[in-house]
DNA sequence: ACACTATTTGGCTATTTTGCCAAACAATAA
DNA sequence: TTATTGTTTGGCAAAATAGCCAAATAGTGT
């Protein structure tokens, strides 16, 4: 792997890092149905001003998303809305996840009810 | 945001923190082509034996790979190939991130022309 | 039984991330 | 001007992550 490359997937890991975070993840999936400003966001999660903040910069700074002063508000969008997309396949994964762990359950039990036998 | 809608969003970034490591994100795309032993992935990593262990039990808790011991060797593969249809996506990111740092050197350049004249 | 190979795990340190508080900044209102 | 509101930033401490080494584990071959 040259040094391109390399750069390339630290970049592309840059992205799905930044999503890596339950409340930027939720930021944005608000930020799909339409831009807000840093302090409707403040009112809904139970968190600092600056945790916020901070998160949007986060995100901001992988190219998630965009923001823009307006007044003493500052909005910010979603930048690239097909980054959302793959959700439902995220979802896939954690619903797979699920049933694995349920099987696992039901294979351990099995064990123990032949092991009582 | 209750309790439930709250582990469901830790469950699905936790799916996105689990590709955002250039080296997880990597080996997740070797693993769409076809099945590896771990020995192959430390052949090409430039990293320790337990370092790669690591990185793909990350992977395999987040339910994004699988694994199957055959032999002496542990076989990873990809449970959710979807995950990676994403990457066009961050693709179109990572170029518009580009793009918007090279317009701020252009505008940039432009300002001190005009502040020169 | 023994040695050998592939992999995981425990333990450690260095680095990064998170989240809060307080202070700084910016734009507006009085 | 001062006060006020919205936002960012500096600084800090707690927690999580990354990566290495060494030890433990599991399966194979002798």
């Amino acid at each position: 792997m040259d040094k391109n490359e390399k750069a390339f997937y630290e970049a592309k890991a840059a992205v799905f890092k930044a999503l890596g975070h339950p409340t930027r993840l939720w930021i944005a999936e608000e930020l799909k149905k339409k831009e807000h400003c840093v302090c409707e966001f403040v009112e809904k999660i139970n968190a600092d001003f600056s945790t916020v903040s901070r998160h949007l910069a986060v995100l901001k700074h992988a190219g998630i998303v965009g923001d823009e002063k307006r007044g003493m508000n500052v909005f910010y969008h979603l930048k690239v809305p097909c980054i959302l997309n793959s959700m439902t396949c995220v979802e896939a994964v954690i619903d797979a996840q699920l049933q694995s762990q349920i099987d696992m359950i039901n294979n351990k039990s099995d064990t123990n009810i032949n092991g009582r036998i």
